[in-house]
DNA sequence: TATTGTTATACTCTATAACTATA
DNA sequence: TATAGTTATAGAGTATAACAATA
């Protein structure tokens, strides 16, 4: 008789519903994932979900986002940035960028300086309030990062960045 | 002279500007990510994006996205799953999977039956269609997944599922 | 009282077309 | 003609409060 639990399907039974035990506890019976559990994008989506919500109640006391952390950490790393390249090396459309640099202008974390050689173009520099902000950012992001990864040894954790990496880049570049 | 590349960080010059390099080449001077790219976070964002993107791209001739793709499994491997089951069991809110269901019912690829012996509630079921659409789907995620993850060895893509699991297992039961 | 499914609503993220001012 | 930034807009995804029917 087939049960919640330890359901798997092949080519052969693809096509044969399998009832759902009708004598099961009435309470909660396990839900089998047993598909799903196979392809590592829905381990992904699941795991990425927990750490990006993770991260931003870890960013929400300096009213930073990941993503506006992610631009400020880029602005001060690279001062002089044109939207054009942030939006690019943040993979963010033009048009939404242009908020989140609102936002963090409006915040007076950074400026849009005018490039006199191209004067359609802005130059971004974090103030100094900004990189202020943001070194407080990174601790911030750092603990969080210790205490949200702390099931994974040295070696998952060099794997993971490794094997990210591997995909973003093939798309950035193929 | 700071330059566009190689820009490092340290406690001692945080607070420092790195000066935009001003005789950078006038076409696309490269644009450091050092600090982000320290983040596993980071990395699991972009590369999420990525195969998000890719997978409802493989899935878009079934008129099918990731969630409504998963819902589907769920719902053929557990017959007579409950929608509060089926929200819990894919991390969704419930009000947000009422659509999902919606979608999938008007399509005729899944039926809510009543629960007998509790008018409250609905037993989800794939009908033949439904099955026979996930049978397609399956193999298309199959196929997906295999080009997705082409860079990632057997030893790589195991770790990637046993530490994802980790996360969202601990937040499931933390 | 509590739970199942639902409605309404809102906020974020993402994506595209079209405009302006410059080059 | 092409590019940088902008506006407007639309579609997903996600989250919460509150309701009707039922337990």
């Amino acid at each position: 008789m087939p049960s919640w639990k330890n359901v798997r399907r092949s080519s052969g039974d693809a096509m044969k519903p399998v009832a759902a035990d009708p004598t099961a506890t009435p309470d909660k019976p396990q839900v089998s994932d047993a598909t799903l559990r196979r392809f590592a994008g829905y381990h992904m989506k699941r795991a990425f979900n927990v750490i990006q919500a993770d991260l931003n109640g870890a960013l929400k006391p300096l009213e930073l986002r990941m993503i506006t952390f992610s631009a400020l950490t880029l602005i001060v790393d690279n001062p002089g940035l044109r939207q054009s390249q942030l939006a690019d090396a943040l993979a963010v459309e033009r048009p939404n960028l242009v908020v989140i640099i609102d936002e963090l202008e409006g915040r007076d974390l950074i400026v849009r300086d005018r490039v006199p050689t191209d004067r359609r173009a802005y130059a971004l520099k974090a103030t100094l309030a900004g990189q202020h902000l943001h070194a407080r950012a990174l601790e911030a992001v750092e603990t969080h990062e210790v205490r949200a990864f702390s099931e994974w040894d040295k070696d998952t954790r060099e794997t993971i960045i490794r094997a990210m990496g591997l995909i973003h880049r093939r798309d950035r570049e193929g």
